[in-house]
DNA sequence: CTAATGACGCTAC
DNA sequence: CGTAGCGCCATTA
C-alpha cells in the first residue's frame, strides 16, 4: 500500500526552499542546518524533496559541491533541473555541476 | 522491537 | 581525481 507523503512533517523544509531567490541555489546540508523547527539531516531533506509539492522550486536544491544529485536516480529529471537553472541564469562548470560558489544563496541574505 | 533505506555530507585513504 | 565507510534520522518493512 502506498501511503501519502508526510507533507506536514516536511513543511518547514518546503517553506525554506520556497524562499530561495530566483537564480540562486542552496545545498541539502544548508537546508538541514537552517531549518530549526525540526532537526533534519541532509538525507531527510532529500527524502522531503523526493515528494515535494509542485509549487516548490526543487531545482534550486543541489549537492554541497554543486552536483545535481537526483541524476543518480532519475537522469531525465536532472536534465530538467539543469534546464530550469540555466533558464534562471545559473551557470554550470565544465563537468556539469552548478557553480555553487557563485550562485549559493547565503542565509544571512534571508531577511536583512 | 530490529534492519534496511534514502534527490546527503564529510573524512580517510 | 575515485572509492569506502560512517553519521545522520524519519520512514518502511
Amino acid at each position: 500500500m502506498i501511503q501519502p507523503p508526510r507533507y506536514d512533517l516536511y513543511q518547514p523544509i518546503y517553506d525554506f526552499v520556497r524562499r530561495v531567490p530566483y537564480g540562486r541555489v542552496v545545498s541539502y546540508g544548508q537546508v538541514a542546518d537552517w531549518v530549526t523547527e525540526v532537526r533534519f539531516t541532509p538525507r531527510q531533506v532529500g527524502v522531503a524533496m523526493s515528494v515535494c509539492p509542485l509549487d516548490v522550486p526543487w531545482q534550486r536544491v543541489v549537492g554541497s559541491d554543486g552536483r545535481l544529485l537526483i541524476a543518480k536516480r532519475n537522469p531525465a529529471m536532472a536534465v530538467q533541473q539543469r534546464q530550469k537553472l540555466e533558464a534562471e541564469g545559473v551557470g554550470f562548470t565544465e563537468d556539469g555541476r552548478v557553480d555553487i560558489e557563485r550562485y549559493r544563496w547565503l542565509i544571512y541574505e534571508k531577511e536583512g
